[in-house]
RNA sequence: GCCGACUUAGCUCAGUGGUAGAGCACUCGCUUCACACGCGAUAGGUCACAAGUUCGAAUCUUGUAGUCGGCACCA
């Protein structure tokens, strides 16, 4: 077979994908298991507008691995992918379209025809990132495809609004509200975000007092005492009061001044009245317990339509809220003629000069302050009074406080620091501003009569049931994206009663949906609800927990009595490579479609779950590099079982012959006469299994990612293939005694017979060479099975081209399915399998091997020298090396092994200790130099000897040896004696050389 | 202002009450018939600083410094 001597990813991510997405193997119905389980993940549904960033493919890569590893395992999966009609997004897009395309604004075409030219932009742009997601190898199931605003997920959202509104959580009030000017909407607390403004200013206003004087009349104390106030120049001899404010226009609508009650500065002024410049209007001198005496001048201007506090204190002593601005933050006729029309900022620098003129400026400062902006457009957004729909949190925050405290749900991973930020944010949640003054979105199910009485219904219909009439007009907003969101977990299953999936799912041969719910009951013909809600695990970023995850756990209770997903795991922020935040401004993202390109989308997965869970780490391309090199390690790794495969198929719980009988679950038993090789990578395969499934379990993908790579690397390719490379490749050897009918004849224990319907085992001829190359076929296709999860096209691409696969290798869940990697078992690792002792002899064989590299290398061996290696050691270990002469020599350089009881060799020796009280020694008659070998044996001395004296220390050390445990003291005496022996035979040695 | 995280080898990061780990980079040697995206052998760290708890601390506690993040307030 002729493969390429480098893995091509591009050429292995073409093909599958679509095969796998056309054979069905990503939805739930693969599953022929009655009694399977259930597992289930939903997508974040990304925006609709949006590209693939780096964020998106390291959590779709940790959902994807879930999905795979846990379809392997035989759970009925599904994985469920959607998009989110992204209100305010979409509606710019397709607005800057609009006016570049048509020269119009969405007033000039109306609120149907702009809705309609929105489904053909997403028609025709919104699948973008959809096609992305096929790229990234997700095993989604596009025949549950969703999207926010389809009529299924939009029905939802009637269903909960009018619930909501029945019971009196959600109402309709009027409140200042997060006003962005840009986009002239209103926006909720969470899509607002705090930016120091640059060049900040707090400007000193004059507020002339009327009837100044006579406020101040017999009041002579109080302004001998303002004299040694050094604040005094702040209140006016000349019956002027001045208020500090970031926001001089707002002064246009201010409605009253406020001072602390007790503050002796003001007492005399409460209850007077001032003369508002610029406006013609009087303003009362209030008292209230918010103001705080110390900050600025103690007297702050209040101007309750455009302030959150200020609307408070309005309320309590019944201001007026005098709106002075339009929606695009220009002011309006309230402001005044000479206002009106003028930006805010333009108004600010008038109003500024106004007071200037009039000599009421008292002074500007510089001051730091942070502003509110809008989390999309950057716009500093306004603070504005304003009638709107809310959702009421308390009893929703109460609903999800308790489902924690009691139940410690979900469970965050990392736990620490998210189950505190989670729980404090319920604990101080304020009331949701969910309407949206947008066209984009699902409209308010709410309708008003020309008396303006509200009508919440489920339609239209039911509307006009309730009025009484036709005669009415549907409310113009839309609801927050983040509402139809909060109900992803239940309303993309169907939970308003429509079948669900759509007529496509089907998969061939499937049958029935085999419905199970989650509790294991079949249930047929049930709902994909009551299959696969709760969710298992839900995969996303720290900065939607507030957003999406808090919402979604109170939706989920309140409207499904149950939590939406049991684990809930937020990973970290991928940064640049200077540790920065990638952002458009900066222009320091990585585009994920270029690193696939560049080094594979298997790498690149690899990388993302590398990074450990919840961590922000730098982006490097070098570590994408690494899993590259990686990939292609397998690639050839694989390539070489395959040039030698002749003869050898994978098994699948064959018997051996004369072997032991009992098949293990993940495949791989060995022949009573197994080498100590087969033995060992056997042992490490099950070890490896076993350390990967727990770490998934507890969703440590580094770990596995970890295990995975040394797995593969170091113990199946740097150990075992090397070790075995003989037995498999030498013509000779195995077939030694064969005609050539029977080298030539079908595989003793190729999968075709041994996979045969009767599960008769063939008499055949043994055919050790067949054996060997069978069985480093087996190991290898299980460590594929291992890393596809991780690396789905790379193990697809070389499982396919092992001899001897076929569908009798998979789960048997998947039994009749159509052959591929994805749908095996994954291997969970068998107790009986792991051989400590095989462990423990490998290591010994490793010890010996690397120690006489180490001379070779030290004292410049020429790789073509041949070797004779004396080992003096005890008889087990003479046994361990003597039975693995062959391999030693070869991996060694080494034409001759001397086993003895104790070494006889000339003075012209390298030598070095074992583990174990063993010691070799390597004759180099001509070729050693003595102080080169002096310094050697010297340099490991004296390595022995920094480890013994902290040995020493610590045994002699008496409260040590008293308190400690006795296994861990008794470890280090046995270390100890270990290191001493090894010391003194190295000083011998040593010594020998003077 | 409140809350939190991080600080480990040149770089990016794991780890953890009981002999400090990886990848990359570095040094030396290899055209060894799967792979130079490779093979082999080395080198490299008082685990930010200080105090405490402990037989034992890089790991637990407290404090300090630096970096970063979240929340709140901002007249």
């Amino acid at each position: 077979m002729e493969i390429p001597k480098a893995y091509d990813s591009s050429q292995a991510e073409e093909h599958h994908y679509a095969r796998w997405e056309a054979s069905g193997f990503f939805a739930p119905e693969i599953n022929q298991d009655p009694n399977a389980e259930a597992f289930s993940i939903v997508i974040p549904p990304p925006n609709v507008t949006g590209t693939l960033h780096m964020g998106h493919a390291l959590q779709h890569t940790l959902m994807d691995v879930l999905t795979r590893w846990k379809r392997m395992l035989g759970y009925k999966t599904l994985f469920l992918v959607g998009v989110d009609h992204a209100g305010i997004s979409t509606q710019l897009m397709v607005t800057r379209q609009l006016k570049k395309d048509e020269h119009k604004t969405p007033r000039d075409i109306g609120r149907e025809v702009f809705t309609v030219k929105v489904w053909e932009w997403k028609n025709k742009y919104g699948g973008e990132i959809t096609r992305q997601i096929r790229r990234e190898g997700l095993s989604v199931d596009w025949t549950r495809e969703r999207f926010t605003m389809e009529e299924n997920l939009s029905r939802s959202v009637r269903e909960v609004f009018v619930r909501l509104y029945e019971e009196g959580w959600i109402y309709r009030g009027t409140r200042i509200v997060n006003w962005c000017p840009k986009d002239k909407t209103v926006l909720s607390d969470l899509e607002v975000k705090e930016e120091k403004a640059k060049d900040g200013k707090l400007y000193y206003l004059r507020y002339p007092v009327k009837d100044g004087e006579k406020g101040r009349e017999g009041d002579g104390e109080t302004r001998s005492g303002e004299e040694r106030n050094p604040q005094s120049a702040i209140r006016d001899p000349q019956s002027t009061i001045t208020v500090a404010t970031t926001r001089p226009e707002t002064m246009l609508g201010d409605t009253a001044v406020a001072v602390h009650p007790e503050d002796e500065r003001y007492k005399d002024l409460i209850g007077k009245t001032i003369a508002l410049p610029l406006t013609g209007r009087e303003i009362p001198i209030i008292a209230d317990e918010y103001v705080e005496s110390a900050f600025g001048t103690g007297a702050v201007k209040i101007t309750p339509a455009h302030d959150t506090n200020d609307w408070e204190i309005g309320e309590r002593h019944g201001l007026e809220k005098l709106i002075v601005m339009n929606d695009d933050a220009t002011m309006n006729a309230a402001a005044g003629a000479a206002f009106a029309g003028l930006d805010r900022f333009a108004a600010r620098e008038k109003v500024v000069e106004a007071f200037d003129k009039l000599g009421l400026l008292e002074k500007v400062e510089d001051y730091d302050v942070t502003l509110p902006h809008c989390e999309r457009c950057k716009t500093i957004i306004e603070p504005l009074l304003s009638e709107q729909w809310f959702v009421k949190m308390n009893e929703m925050r109460d609903l999800a406080l308790k489902l924690m405290r009691e139940e410690n749900s979900p469970r965050f991973f990392p736990e620490i620091p998210h189950k505190k930020v989670y729980t404090t944010w319920l604990e101080n949640l304020r009331d949701w501003t969910i309407s949206r003054q947008l066209w984009w979105g699902h409209q308010i199910p709410a309708w008003y009569d020309a008396d303006r009485n509200i009508y919440v219904a489920r339609t239209k219909e039911e509307a006009f049931e309730q009025a009484g009439t036709d005669k009415l007009t549907q409310d113009e907003d839309v609801l927050d994206t983040w509402f139809s969101s909060a109900l992803w977990p239940f309303s993309t299953l169907g939970w308003t009663g429509e079948e669900v999936p759509s007529p496509k799912s089907q998969v061939p041969g499937s049958g029935d949906h085999n419905g199970v719910s989650k509790t294991g009951t079949r249930d047929s013909g049930t709902r994909d609800l009551d299959i696969f809600y709760p969710t298992d695990v839900l995969v996303t970023g720290r900065d939607i927990i507030f957003l999406w995850v808090s919402r979604m756990v109170m939706t989920g209770l309140k409207f499904m009595g149950e939590r939406p997903f049991d684990d809930v795991i937020i990973h970290g922020t991928v940064l640049d490579k200077n540790g920065q935040r990638m952002s458009k401004t900066k222009n320091n993202g990585i585009d994920p479609l270029v690193v696939f390109e560049k080094y594979g989308v298997d790498a690149t997965r690899m990388a993302l779950a590398g990074s450990a869970t919840g961590v922000d780490f730098a982006w490097r391309d070098e570590r994408v590099e690494s899993f590259r090199n990686f990939a292609n390690k397998i690639w050839n790794a694989t390539r070489f079982c395959l040039m030698n495969s002749e003869g050898a198929s994978v098994q699948n719980s064959p018997p051996y012959e004369g072997g032991v009988a009992a098949a293990s679950a993940d495949g791989v038993v060995l022949p009573a006469t197994a080498s100590l090789a087969d033995r060992w990578i056997v042992s490490r395969l099950n070890k490896t299994a076993k350390a990967v499934n727990r770490a998934l379990e507890t969703y440590q993908f580094h770990e596995a990612v970890q295990l995975l790579y040394h797995f593969f690397w170091d113990d199946f390719c740097d150990w075992y293939i090397e070790l075995v490379k003989d037995e498999i490749t030498s013509f000779d050897a195995g077939n030694e005694g064969l005609g050539d009918a029977e080298k030539n004849s079908p595989p003793v224990l190729g999968g075709v017979a041994a996979a045969s319907a009767d599960g008769v085992v063939r008499s055949a001829i043994r055919n050790p060479q067949s054996e060997a190359r069978s069985r480093i076929l087996t190991i290898l296709e299980q460590a594929l099975r291992l890393l596809h999860p991780f690396m789905p096209f790379l193990t697809e691409e070389l499982w396919q081209k092992l001899p001897g696969v076929s569908n009798a290798l998979h789960n048997s869940a998947y039994a009749s399915s159509e052959q591929t990697i994805m749908l095996t078992t994954f291997p969970t690792g068998d107790d009986s399998l792991i051989d400590e002792q095989a462990e423990s002899e490998m290591a010994s064989v490793i010890e010996l091997i690397t120690k006489v590299r180490n001379i070779r290398a030290e004292m410049n061996i020429k790789s073509g020298d041949r070797l004779a290696i004396h080992i003096a050691g005890e008889m087990g270990m003479r046994i361990v090396f003597a039975s693995n002469e062959a391999q030693i020599k070869k991996l060694a350089r080494a034409d001759n092994i001397v086993l003895t009881d104790s070494l006889d060799v000339p003075k012209a020796s390298a030598r070095a200790v074992l583990t174990g009280n063993a010691e070799i020694a390597v004759p180099l008659e001509g070729l050693i130099d003595f102080e080169k070998e002096r310094a050697r044996l010297q340099g490991q001395i004296e390595k022995l000897d920094v480890e013994l004296q902290r040995l020493n220390a610590q045994l002699s050390n008496a409260n040590f040896v008293e308190k400690a445990p006795k296994g861990k003291v008794d470890e280090l005496r046995d270390r100890k004696g270990e290191i001493e022996n090894q010391a003194a035979t190295l000083r011998q040695n040593l010594e020998a050389l003077n």
